[in-house]
RNA sequence: CGCGGGGUGGAGCAGCCCGGUAGCUCGUCAGGCUCAUAACCUGAAGGUCAGAGGUUCAAAUCCUCUCCCCGCACCCA
């Protein structure tokens, strides 16, 4: 039994997720989760809201309430979120909490005593009507290439250029709109990354299992070489700037940098989690000299996160010098688009983790998402699509499937499992094809190669399919029950088989199919067996064991259904440019 | 020449690393079946792989150049 430790990127506190944020690595940190438990595997799985920052405070500032209750109740918000789509986080918790605040203050302490953090002079803006420094991208004015009269402090918009905050013309504040700003000279920490350059490149070269974009993003950055970083901001939200309990001099009034306390807080919330239970003890999972060697430790993230993970972070755990574990495996994914475009709140466009479950049960989105997931390319979500991957792939190939053995079997054979008849060569067959793909289906997500295994999984529904029309149970009856009984039988555990093979995807609807039989997947008895033999598994459910046919699994999605959401999202027209002679 | 990813039948993707009949899903068309959510199963049509050049007996697959799309480029998360 391998023990394995899963974090997904921890998701900003700033408002629900959308679909592209819970696909990005959310979802897929859940799937692996669940399959490894599913195969018996000591499996803990962490997340976190990252709260810290400016968009936290202007945000609370927004609504109207203080940083500390917005933060509050947008993690309770996204919390709720996240388990109603069937996220097992082992914990979900919060970059506020006084655990990592003690952790990461830790951790900057003895990357002071390594002789890795300096105290620089920056020049940033201040902004006097706002009472606070902006970061370069809340400084915004008129473009000095391009006369661009919205230039952000960071680049402009029009022309593409790289600026800095003191380049603008006529600069003003984004937040208030404010003209007086001017430039205050303030202090801060840096960490020495600079000298940590051979140290992670060292250990970037021993990651040979990383995928292709997560080693190419990494060296980008080393050969670049590695810079000093600010880890502190004049902010009021954030870890304070303390040592030993007590504020730094000169450091009264600043935070540490969001990108610093975030990742530590994979450690903090598995402290807590820990807190929790009465026989698990944090070390175990996260200190070298308490047996975390032994740990795989899974991350997955969007892309934009990878050089936060491959770089800054293993900067903070290898400067420290003290036993951490490092990732050693990591799972990137690029984006899911709208239609081809961001999502957007402000524009209305896009669909919401609280919007989408509003509309159909999660397993319909967990599905789509992850059988198509923005794994290789960028990858647009169209309702359409989704559409008509729900009514293919859920509604006709798997809740078809449910139903039609479920009903035949029930109307010749009474609502138990049939015990007449005897397997033949068509189930010979039907094994011998669903070893083969659930042998692939299965290294697939141990590779975590999502599109594939769903793809392989798909088949494994087919399969059953293919099965009933062949072994035709409704002609056999007629001349052979005891034959038609017997492919019932048949059809009945794939049922069951389908269940267990599909949980890590859809576990709702999976638990529904083992509930066919009076069977839950959370029984002790049965988790930690993933299948690998499928003859065994064509015998799983006893001959005589009661059945009932369930609802109908998936309800397909209507034209005029889809037409409605089209407009309340604001998806684009799909016949908008297309030549329609 | 900033970096990275991508451009494969109507749509979405795999194949490319380790060159040798272009594969999958949806859609379309035809057939079969009738247990089932007008579902299921089988078959067919449809692409020469963004463009140009090169290497090779042979290239989607290697090399060069061009065009197009997307993301990133640190005090934004």
């Amino acid at each position: 039994m391998a023990r394995i430790l899963i974090t997904s990127a921890l998701p900003y506190i700033n408002g629900v997720k959308h679909l592209g944020n819970l696909v990005g690595s959310m979802l897929p940190a859940d799937v692996y989760a669940r399959f490894k438990r599913a195969q018996g595997d000591d499996v803990v799985f962490i997340c976190a809201t990252d709260e810290h920052g400016t968009p936290a405070e202007l945000a609370a500032r927004a609504a109207g309430q203080t940083v500390e209750a917005y933060c509050a109740e947008q993690h309770e918000i996204q919390r709720v979120a996240g388990e109603a789509f069937g996220l097992s986080f082992d914990h979900f918790g919060r970059s506020s909490s006084g655990e990592n605040a003690t952790l990461t203050q830790h951790f900057a302490a003895v990357l002071e005593d390594n002789g890795l953090i300096e105290e620089r002079v920056d020049q940033q803006v201040y902004s006097i009507e706002d009472q606070r420094f902006l970061p370069d991208r809340y400084v915004e004015g008129t473009c000095p290439h391009c006369g661009y009269e919205k230039a952000r402090g960071d680049q402009c918009d029009n022309c593409g250029r790289l600026l800095d905050p003191t380049d603008l013309k006529d600069p003003y504040s984004a937040i208030s709109g404010s003209k007086q700003i001017e430039v205050r000279e303030t202090r801060h920490l840096y960490l020495l990354q600079s000298k940590l350059q051979e140290r992670i490149a060292d250990w970037v070269d021993g990651k040979d299992e990383w995928p292709a974009l997560t080693r190419s993003i990494a060296k980008k950055w080393l050969k670049e070489g590695l810079q000093d970083r600010s880890i502190t901001r004049d902010l009021y939200w954030g870890v304070k700037v303390h040592r030993d309990g007590a504020p730094r001099s000169g450091f009264e009034n600043k935070v540490f940098y969001v990108w610093f306390d975030a990742p530590i807080a994979y450690i903090a919330a598995t402290q807590a989690w820990a807190a929790r239970a009465d026989d698990q003890d944090w070390r175990d999972w996260w200190r070298l000299d308490h047996g975390a060697d032994e740990i795989r430790y899974v991350q997955v993230m969007g892309k934009d996160n990878v050089a936060f993970h491959t770089v800054s972070f293993p900067c903070t755990l290898l400067g420290s010098e003290e036993p951490w574990k490092t990732v050693d495996t990591l799972k990137s994914m690029n984006w899911l688009t709208w239609y081809g475009g961001k999502f957007s709140t402000s524009q209305n466009r896009g669909i919401f983790m609280d919007q989408a479950l509003d509309l159909l049960p999660a397993d319909y989105w967990r599905w789509h998402l992850m059988a198509n997931a923005p794994e290789s390319d960028d990858t647009s979500f169209t309702l359409e699509h989704f559409a008509s991957v729900v009514n293919k792939d859920l509604a006709d190939v798997l809740g078809n499937f449910v139903n039609r053995i479920c009903r035949f079997g029930t109307s010749k054979f009474g609502p138990q499992v049939p015990d007449t008849g005897n397997y033949g060569e068509t189930e010979e067959a039907l094994s011998k094809e669903l070893d083969q793909r659930i042998a692939s289906y299965t290294a697939a997500l141990e590779a975590m190669e999502f599109r594939k295994a769903f793809s392989e999984l798909r088949g494994i529904w087919v399969a059953g399919n293919e099965y009933l029309q062949v072994a035709a149970p409704w002609t056999a009856f007629k001349t052979d029950p005891d034959t038609a009984a017997a492919s019932v039988r048949a059809g009945l555990n794939l049922i069951y088989l389908f269940a267990v093979l599909s949980a890590p995807v859809i576990p709702f609807t999976a638990e529904k199919m083992a509930n066919v039989f009076g069977k839950t997947l959370q029984d002790d008895s049965i988790v930690g067996v993933w299948p690998t033999s499928a003859k065994s598994a064509l015998s799983a459910i006893p001959a005589g064991t009661a059945f009932e046919t369930p609802d109908v699994l998936f309800a397909k999605i209507e034209d005029d259904q889809l037409e409605a959401w089209r407009e309340t999202f604001g998806a684009p027209d799909p016949n908008a440019n297309s030549e329609d002679a």
